[in-house]
RNA sequence: GCGCCCGUAGCUCAAUGGAUAGAGCAGCGGAUUUCUAAUCCGCUGGUUGUGGGUUCGAGUCCCGCCGGGCGUACCA
């Protein structure tokens, strides 16, 4: 068992001749926390402030008591009781010992798995496969990616899906471009790109009509690209011969994309997918009285606080019959929950569309989906360094790949300055250091997302990302490489070392803040699902490698006074190494042995 | 207008209602016959936008104000 569970064990049987209520026990819990600040111990107990209040004793009287009754001797040393009431903890090394001891042998570095799991549906990503994916579906991608990675990790049932836009208004837009504005030739050298080409002219037309005045008696851009939407939908068949002709090369574009980020879903069932199902959505919603016809469109209206009608429905079929998004979430929603009756759904999706999963989520629940966990793991806008949302300079939104084939380049400068730097000369081959740039540019810029608070607006540096110190993938990925250098150099056999016996020694302070980290990856994983921030994991890494670092500095390892201790600290640097590398994996960032 | 989100060091950002608000960058000062210095150690830097309230305790919760972003009926 790990730290924080096990003072909780204790605290609980403590507790339980204090306070009757069960629930209020599991409160008080929760207030157990690691210190912020070491000359407080390691964790600390904040349980008898409030108490003291629920009790009308004084908390200091209060922890004295809940400190007589607790049976932690042979977990920490003697609990102090400090300032208002504050009980503090410091863990005995002979019990880290013990722990660390079992996560050398163990290959999940002593976290244990959940007791009860839960089904995970995630739903990240989705791009429309009819545009390049583009800066807009990095955050998505990664923190959908790296949560449910987390989530299997901790034993849990995910299951990533990846809703791609592949039945919407967009394929109009191609479809209408297709028919009037295709290079043949071009079509046939680069199907992809030309179709892309198509989306933003057809694009651009509809916008611009927007701004000038429409000439009255000619129909729209906007209305004949509706049209062909509609056409698609309602089974035309030239429309829909095209859809199947561009799919496949679509779907290849951004697959190679994800190739490249290295990210995975279980699943990627599109719009499409659901295409038979969305009028059974609109038809029940009707027959129970949810959703009635409002100008012509089929309409879910919802209530407000003051229980008044809120002016803005969800709409779930236009006046041209078509469905909407919100028709395929609902469908969507009845699927999954047919397929793999999951305990929640989490959508990895921008901010800005925090009012539609409001109103999807209540939809849901007024069809009877009332125990289902419906989560909108919403996110900011990536910015660039003029705080306006990240553009080239001339207006154009900026194609993932870009971003990128920049990173990689700039990750490879920085390789070859490093490697050449080198004391004993350059050890790295050319295709070596375009291996490297690749794990470590596109590292980088995963991280950087991932190491923000998901819910602000971030703003993207490529400076910032690759930067060496600091908490980026870069100085991850080097204390990786650091530590597994020592193993190279001392021409460790690391199997052999783990089942080898020897016993862990704590003696240096620097060693014993680096175990007691090495013990938190736990706690962090656990924070990083809790909330479904996966910075919490980055923060922990970072700080992990920071304690590495120190431990490097006042520590030698291979030049240990005794032989003992230099086995000691060798599993020390092997439970450091393993736990970055699973940190980073579970963030979907790779590792390098050297650099 | 209404709704949601945000405002923390010069900059970029952390901080499940807990002790003296923390990092990185920038600035200043140290450490290298190196287990890769892409490192480490120290210093400087704050009325957490503002005014109230709740609480034993507020950056965090509630209300007002100021400033910013986003959304607001047939795109997603």
């Amino acid at each position: 068992m790990n730290i924080l569970p096990a003072l909780k064990s204790r605290f609980r049987s403590a507790l339980a001749g204090l306070l009757e209520d069960r629930a209020e026990i599991e409160k008080s819990l929760d207030l157990i926390r690691r210190s912020q600040d070491a000359k407080f111990g390691d964790y600390q107990a904040n349980v008898a402030m409030p108490l003291g209040k629920k009790l009308g004793k004084p908390p200091r009287e209060v922890a004295a008591n809940i400190i007589e009754r607790l049976d932690i001797a042979d977990l920490c040393q003697t609990p102090e009781i400090a300032g208002p009431g504050f009980i503090n903890l410091r863990v005995k090394d002979e019990w880290l010992v013990e722990r660390l001891t079992a996560a050398v042998r163990d290959d999940r570095l002593g976290v244990p798995q959940v007791e009860k799991p839960r089904t995970y549906v995630v739903d990240y990503s989705a791009p429309n496969v009819a545009k390049p994916m583009h800066v807009g579906h990095i955050r998505s991608t990664v923190i959908g990616d790296a949560l449910c990675r987390t989530l299997k990790f901790l034993g849990h049932n995910a299951i990533g899906d990846n809703h791609i836009g592949d039945w919407g208004t967009q394929f109009g837009m191609i479809l209408y471009g297709y028919k009037n504005f295709l290079d043949r030739e071009a079509y046939r050298e680069n199907p992809v790109e030309e179709l892309a080409r198509l989306y933003k002219l057809v694009r651009k037309i509809v916008d611009d009509e927007k701004t000038q005045a429409v000439v009255a008696d000619r129909e729209s851009t906007e209305a004949k690209v509706l049209r062909e939407t509609a056409k698609l939908h309602a089974g035309d068949a030239e429309n829909r011969r095209l859809w199947e002709e561009f799919l496949p090369a679509c779907e290849d574009e951004i697959n190679r994309v994800y190739g490249r980020l290295n990210v995975t879903f279980d699943h990627a069932l599109g719009e499409s997918f659901y295409e038979d199902r969305l009028a059974a959505v609109v038809e029940e919603l009707l027959k129970k009285g949810l959703a009635r016809e409002s100008d012509g469109a089929i309409c879910v209206f919802f209530k407000d606080e003051k229980g008044e009608e809120e002016k803005v429905p969800m709409i779930v079929r236009k006046q041209d019959g078509a469905f909407l998004y919100a028709t395929t979430d609902l469908a969507t929603i009845r699927y999954r929950m047919e397929t793999w009756s999951p305990d929640a759904i989490l959508y990895v999706v921008d901010h800005r569309q925090g009012m539609h999963f409001k109103h999807l989520f209540a939809a849901a629940r007024m069809l009877g989906y009332e125990n289902l966990e419906l989560e909108h793991v919403s996110f900011g806008t990536v910015l660039s360094d003029d705080g306006k949302p990240f553009k080239t300079r001339s207006g154009e939104t900026v194609g993932l790949e870009i971003l990128l084939d920049e990173a990689v380049r700039r990750a490879g400068e920085i390789v070859a300055a490093n490697d050449d730097a080198k004391s004993g000369g350059p050890e790295l081959s050319p295709e070596r250091r375009a291996e490297i740039a690749e794990i470590v540019g596109i590292g980088a810029l995963k991280y950087a997302d991932l190491s923000q608070n998901r819910t602000s607006d971030y703003v993207f540096s490529y400076d910032k990302m690759l930067a060496m110190n600091g908490n980026t993938a870069t100085y991850m990925q080097y204390a990786y490489a650091r530590v597994r250098s020592i193993f190279a150099k001392g021409n460790t056999d690391v199997e052999a070392m783990r089942v080898s016996g020897v016993k862990i020694s704590l003696a240096h302070p620097a060693e014993r803040a680096l175990a007691m980290e090495i013990l938190r990856f736990s706690e962090a994983l656990e924070l990083a699902v809790f909330d479904y921030r996966p910075n919490q994991l980055t923060s922990y890494l970072f700080e992990l490698a920071n304690r590495y670092f120190t431990f490097y500095e006042n520590c030698h390892v291979l030049n240990a006074e005794t032989d003992e201790l230099r086995q000691s600290r060798l599993l020390l640097c092997d439970l450091t190494a393993r736990t970055i590398r699973k940190g980073l994996e579970l963030l979907g960032i790779r590792v390098v042995e050297k650099m």
